[in-house]
DNA sequence: ATTATCTATAGATCTATAGATAATGC
DNA sequence: ATTATCTATAGATCTATAGATAATGC
């Protein structure tokens, strides 16, 4: 592993013993008490602990919570950004709009299922309203509208006179988030992440070979970027 | 208006110029403050200054936070419980559980729209997953599985065959409180509600005629109780 | 006498800074 | 010399209790 540099310093009471660099370590630890307790609920106190530092030692890294919740929201949202900016490219076309939208729906799940702590719960906390963290909340009104333009393109007719503009972006995410919930509750299977991204082209007003349909032209658009399998 | 039982005591330092009971001011200060900071965010203080009683006289009727989101959270779900209760009683074959979950979720938008301080809002705070509060968790889990059910009644075979128990009830629920971020950002019209409630039935796999009839026969299932109005 | 409030405060946090120190790198 | 940690702590909370008090009700 590349990129290392843990350079001198005096030791730590707890002795370091993972491979991870002392700010990973902390946004680690952040994140799991933010997504159960919450920003406020969780003292720098707890966090260090779990870190096994001294609570003062988090300031050599962050100024404080706020700046490390700010670099888990954003680091949180940059994945499925990548992802819809990768499939609108590949796709730019309407006709295949209703395979992009499934293959977005899709990697969106993934990404939640897959990271750590169920870290999308920190969407939710209360914090998050607060101006500072705009620079998140634009980047995800990005990936909403992403969701409203590929679901308008892919939805019926029906469906897209009555819902005024913006307004399937909204729903589309709110059902791709039911993994958050879900998380809390019990473990994922692979089949839940196809029934969410049915759910969503069933939403548009797709039919039932439409969405199967949309489910098998979507499998391409999630093969690996690069070369790495 | 009856019921009211103001009793002496020494006044306050800010007269009481309102007519709600003092636990009802706290309960109100308490709901838009909590919405909107979150439980640990939220001091005792801050409540109390909002009512505009001094700190430790919010002691005398409650034993503290926890008590008070408690009553909060109950009071919040109690209204779609009597709503779903009272239409699965009307409703009891399965022919028309496409009514009746239209109804449903028409009138749950609308409890959610009218509840003041956007307090669908608390659901979403991390305090809610304590065990203090199961209870609340236990009547939610309730009204999401009469969800499912009228879910399943309604949905299409491949809709019911794709998905595993109690999943279409969290998916329903799920989209049904896309109203909650909507209220954040902006203020709701009527035609949202029939535009959430059309999405749910959607999601159900119902094609566009099938979910117009459902509306159509959802409206005498959505009059007033008594005769009230 | 009863009630709902008040004032005062102890004890327990929690945040963030100042300054010391134990390593390594040169 | 540089770095990442440490110890110690000031100042600002916040919660919850004890006990006083200003009203009304009888």
């Amino acid at each position: 592993m590349p990129g290392r540099t843990p350079r001198p310093g005096r030791p730590r009471v707890v002795p370091d013993t993972g491979t991870a660099l002392p700010r990973d370590q902390i946004l680690d630890a952040a994140a799991a008490l933010f997504a159960e307790h919450g920003v406020a609920a969780t003292s720098t106190r707890m966090i260090a602990e779990r870190v096994g530092i001294r609570q003062a030692s988090l300031y050599y890294h962050f100024a404080g919570k706020d700046e490390i919740l700010l670099e888990l929201l954003t680091a949180s949202v940059r994945p499925s950004l990548d992802v819809v900016r990768r499939i609108e490219a590949l796709v730019p076309d309407r006709a295949a709009a209703d395979a992009a939208l499934y293959a977005l729906v899709v990697a969106d799940v993934r990404t939640l299922v897959e990271t750590p702590h169920n870290m999308g719960s920190l969407y939710l906390l209360p914090e998050v309203q607060h101006e500072r963290y705009d620079v998140f909340r634009a980047e995800r009104a990005e990936l909403q509208s992403s969701y409203d333009r590929l679901g308008r393109a892919a939805a019926s007719e029906a469906v897209r006179a009555g819902l005024p503009e913006g307004r399937l972006g909204e729903l589309l995410i709110q059902v791709t988030e039911v993994v958050i919930p879900l998380r809390r509750a019990r473990d994922l299977e692979t089949a839940d992440t196809r029934a969410i991204a049915d759910s969503c082209l069933r939403l548009c007003g797709l039919p039932e070979d439409a969405v199967a349909s949309a489910r098998a032209a979507a499998e391409p658009l999630l093969e690996p970027v690069g070369s790495r399998a």
